[in-house]
RNA sequence: GCGGGCGUGGCGAAAUCGGUAGACGCAGCGGGCUUAAAACCCGUUGCCUUUCAAAGGCAUGGGGGUUCGAGUCCCCCCGCCCGCACCA
């Protein structure tokens, strides 16, 4: 790509004059900064000034990451929060538009064990560099706010958080099982293992059961899920993801007696009214009961070992045959003491859905239909079709290889017979509960939120393990518990096991020997109420001045990636429920409105070996086809795919910045594609967005007439000036209206459209002046939220000194908006024929006539009756003739 | 497998109360300015028929339907993308 060199301007005549945006964008952060255009605490207490009478517009990004250098996904997802931020600023909010880090994660240790710096060290100098970065977008931050979340002054407040949830019921620990790598030593994520295989070593993960800290976001499943209906500024894509996240399903709870044993089996099940129908039950592998029997049972531990050797790439799941294992019991039918049903242990049966067992009903589900196919079980139909003959019906399911999952009637099922899905579910539940053998009940997908990590780089879980007294809270006058600093990453392992010191404490009940909790937390929970604390991020001795959250929040825009649709957002509507109860603050739902930006992608490159290339190893020939810049090679082009790093196909922001300015970037994030699909970086779009800005600072440096003076009144009669001005009025209405719905890039046309309107307007005389002047000025005012540096420039340009930002945002005259004449569309028997301007206020009689009597009309009319004339005042006219 | 979304010029896209499809931009083509190039400016650009003009035909993944009129609503089919994935 050709960076054009920023020169100053060469004044009218055969050279166009550029702008100077090296000059420019600097001088105007400078004066914003001077001018604390961002500040939004004047008092340390979070709040506005007592006399702030705006009403509060909280916008918020999704914090980074400090990698160390921000990448275009960021330019992109800042741009927009600026737009609403200074957008909603002009129009009179008082806007809190803050910035932090999110600052604990992997990347850091990983940076201590392959390089050796320490995650604190080089997460901080990640943050200073990254700060910088972000300097010359010319955000509106407001940088007083900023916080980083691996600091104590941070962290501290949810240790505090985390035994206040502990008061409350809200946490438990329980056994669980972790991938652990054995070669490492370490607990891996589940993204961490690939192909059943330790990312980093390769080993075969093992799983293993650790003692683990959960949090009960279930004891929230129900108001989560209801809640979801009134986060109508939510996307209706992430509400649904939520949606079925959270799982919700109604049915019921069965108790089978076991015959020859005082216990029975639980299970669960939606279709109470297939229960006629079973013919087995089934139990998981993990099922307390599976483990009893293998202790006698060496063929049972063997097929226990083999289900649980499966289970780690979802490819085997996919593939995995229905197995059994039949455990010898049998299960007394609920419904008849007669009937038995053999148990099985089996390897679709999950164990941490519902109870881990299940009765099978063959006809009405098809994995119970595989199963009892597989191990030559019974087949009998208990629901039909409400038109379908049940005798026949019933055959020929019971013959054929596929369950019937639809809707119908019960048959062959007793006292259901007759009776509908719906109908039979509660008969059968009302049945099972008078005999104690059952009950309704509702069942979530949705598990309890495991927030354990053996792992250094964060937040100390604020408890330690007595071998008396058992898990005790740190008292809460001794928060933060603070990581140590003294840590090595030479060895395998969490560094904070190991660590000599800083483990051993003495119990605060019993004064014993006692151990700290090792374990950090989750780094979702950082991030699960960070927005809450950018409210009052300076107050020291608790997490919240409740008043500055009551007034802040909830945040009204929010806006991130869609990769967080589910856990992030989830984990967020619930901390906030939890700090509710908790007494921290007022409401339920954090985010009022939520919008997910696409993704940037680029073109691929790859030379004849099949290495990734990055674009700027990649240029073209003479010829046009691409090759290697330096070597000349071929190289091929693959299909455009989402930034990163593994295919390199990443463009530098500072890059782009520094060759064209941040403007330009900024513009081009915003113009083309719609904010919320995937958008195409090409070197062609940030050339078009740069050779726009010049365009509009032309307009201004270089005007082709003289404008009349700053402030020049406004003439009683604009005369030829009127038509510029409405298309002014319609532009301010149109952007308005765009910026309000987050729809940057029609609003990028709209004004690049205006200022082609305004290039050709060729009017003279007082009032086509004074329009112009006012329509350069608006032109201004309406692209600072987009690109705020050029508009201050061409402001200053059109001779003000004080900054366009403090101006109010334009409101349109709705006077201006419709014009006198209208141009209709004639349509004969639905095709466009021609088109007739006419009185926006004519009548229909004379519209018709008018229609009627265009040349192109009356050709494809003649020798046809005319039938009908619709006319739709202001849009179309359509002659129906035969 | 289940759920959701999207298919519009060479490309990114507009047009969502059913009313002139292709705004705005990218790329292309022709021209101007220039010693030359860049930059900049002007014109042009969905496809087809037509020497020009005028006009006409075809076009929003494919097929059908509703309607005076369908990118938009309904039904069927095809393709791509995303989420969940033995959730009983």
């Amino acid at each position: 790509m050709s960076a054009p060199a920023a020169s100053a301007p060469t004044g009218p005549g055969k050279t166009a004059g550029r702008y100077n945006f090296r000059h420019s964008e600097p001088h105007w952060q400078e004066r914003w900064e001077a001018e604390k255009c961002f500040q939004s605490d004047p008092n340390g207490d979070g709040l506005p000034a007592k006399a702030d009478s705006r009403p509060k517009y909280y916008v918020l990004e999704m914090f980074p990451y400090p990698s160390g250098r921000i990448h275009m996904g960021h330019v992109r997802n800042y741009t927009m929060g600026d737009v609403v931020a200074r957008f909603r600023r002009a129009q009179g909010y008082n806007v809190l538009h803050p910035m932090g880090w999110d600052a604990f994660g992997l990347p850091a240790e990983n940076a201590a064990i392959e390089r050796g710096v320490h995650p604190g060290q080089w997460t901080r100098r990640n943050i200073a560099d990254m700060r910088q970065q972000f300097r010359p977008l010319g955000l509106s931050i407001d940088w007083d706010r900023e916080l980083s979340t691996c600091e104590p002054e941070y962290y501290r407040h949810e240790q505090a958080m985390f035994l206040d949830f502990m008061d409350k019921g809200l946490v438990y620990r329980k056994e669980s099982t972790v991938n652990w790598d054995p070669v490492d030593h370490t607990v891996l994520a589940n993204e961490q293992v690939i192909d059943g295989k330790g990312w980093r070593t390769g080993a075969p993960v093992e799983r293993r059961k650790l003692a683990q800290w959960f949090l009960k976001i279930t004891h929230y499943a129900e108001e989560l899920l209801s809640a979801l209906e009134t986060l109508d500024r939510w996307p209706d894509k992430v509400r649904l993801m939520q949606h079925n996240w959270i799982g919700r399903s109604e049915g019921a709870r069965v108790f089978f007696p076991l015959a020859g044993r005082d216990d029975r089996l639980e299970v669960f099940t939606t279709r109470p009214d297939t229960l006629y129908g079973a013919s087995f039950c089934a139990i998981s592998a993990q099922h307390p009961l599976a483990a009893e029997i293998a202790e006698t049972n060496p063929e049972a531990a063997a097929f226990i070992a083999d289900c649980a050797r499966l289970g780690t790439s979802e490819e085997a799941i996919e593939k995995a045959e229905k197995k059994g294992f039949f455990t010898g019991l049998e299960a007394v039918h609920p419904l008849d003491p007669e009937w038995r049903l053999p148990v099985y242990i089996a390897n679709f049966v999950l164990m941490e859905y519902g109870t881990g067992a299940i009765f099978g009903c063959p006809a009405h589900d098809q994995r119970d239909f595989d199963f009892a196919r597989r191990l030559g079980l019974p087949i009998r139909a208990v629901v039909a079709p409400r038109d379908a003959d049940p005798v026949a019906f019933a055959a020929e399911l019971e013959a054929g290889s596929e369950a019937f999952t639809g809707d119908g009637v019960a048959i062959n099922s007793g006292f259901l017979d007759g009776l509908g899905v719906a109908e039979a579910k509660r008969a059968v539940i009302d049945r099972l509960a008078e005999s104690a053998l059952g009950e309704g009940t509702v069942q979530f997908r949705l598990r309890d939120w495991g927030v354990s990590r053996q792992r250094y780089w964060g937040c100390p879980i604020p408890v330690i393990h007595c071998p008396t007294c058992g898990a005790v809270p740190v008292p809460r006058d001794q928060l933060p518990v603070t990581l140590p600093e003294d840590v090595e990453f030479d060895r395998p392992g969490n560094p904070l096991d190991r660590h000599p010191t800083w483990a051993k404490v003495s119990c605060p009940k019993c004064g014993g020997a006692a151990r700290r909790e090792t374990d950090t937390l989750d780094t979702f929970f950082e991030s699960s109420w960070y927005f809450a604390r950018f409210c009052s991020p300076k107050v020291e001795g608790q997490a919240f001045n409740r008043a500055a959250v009551d007034y802040w929040l909830p945040v009204d825009q929010y806006i991130g990636g869609i990769e967080h649709a589910v856990l992030h957002l989830l984990y967020s509507r619930f901390f906030t429920r939890a700090l509710k109860d908790c007494g921290y603050l007022g409401l339920e739902e954090p985010f009022k409105g939520l919008f997910t930006q696409g993704m940037i992608c680029h073109e691929t490159y790859k030379d004849a070996d099949g290495r990734w290339l990055s674009p700027d190893q990649v240029t073209r020939g003479e010829d046009g086809a691409l090759v290697h810049r330096t070597e000349g090679t071929p190289v091929s082009a693959g299909r455009s795919e989402k930034m990163s790093k593994s295919k390199r196909n990443t463009i530098d922001p500072a890059a782009i910045i520094e060759a064209y300015g941040a403007d330009a970037a900024r513009l081009f994030m915003l113009s083309d594609s719609p904010p919320e699909r995937d958008l195409d970086w090409t070197d062609s779009g940030i050339e078009g967005a740069w050779r726009y800005l010049n365009r509009l600072w032309r307009l201004a440096a270089e005007p082709a007439t003289p404008l009349p003076a700053p402030n020049a009144p406004r003439p009683d009669d604009l005369g030829d000036g009127l038509p510029l001005m409405r298309a002014l009025h319609k532009t301010i209405a149109g952007v308005s209206d765009d910026l309000d719905r987050l729809r940057f890039n029609t609003a990028v046309a709209r004004l690049r459209e205006f200022t082609n309107a305004y290039e050709a307007f060729d009017a003279a005389g007082d009032g086509p002046d004074w329009v112009r002047r006012h329509a350069l000025e608006t032109l201004a005012r309406l692209w600072e939220p987009m690109i705020p540096h050029l508009a201050e420039e061409l402001w200053s340009l059109l001779g003000h000194e004080r900054l366009l930002i403090h101006t109010d945002w334009p409101t349109h005259d709705p006077a201006l908006l419709v014009d006198d004449t209208v141009t209709l569309a004639v349509q004969v028997n639905g095709k466009l024929r021609g088109q007739l301007d006419v009185a926006r206020d004519a009548d229909r009689q004379t519209i018709e006539a008018a229609a009627l009597a265009l040349p192109n009309v009356t050709a494809q009319t003649a020798g046809k009756t005319v039938r009908k004339v619709i006319v739709v005042p202001g849009r179309i006219v359509n002659v129906v003739a035969n």
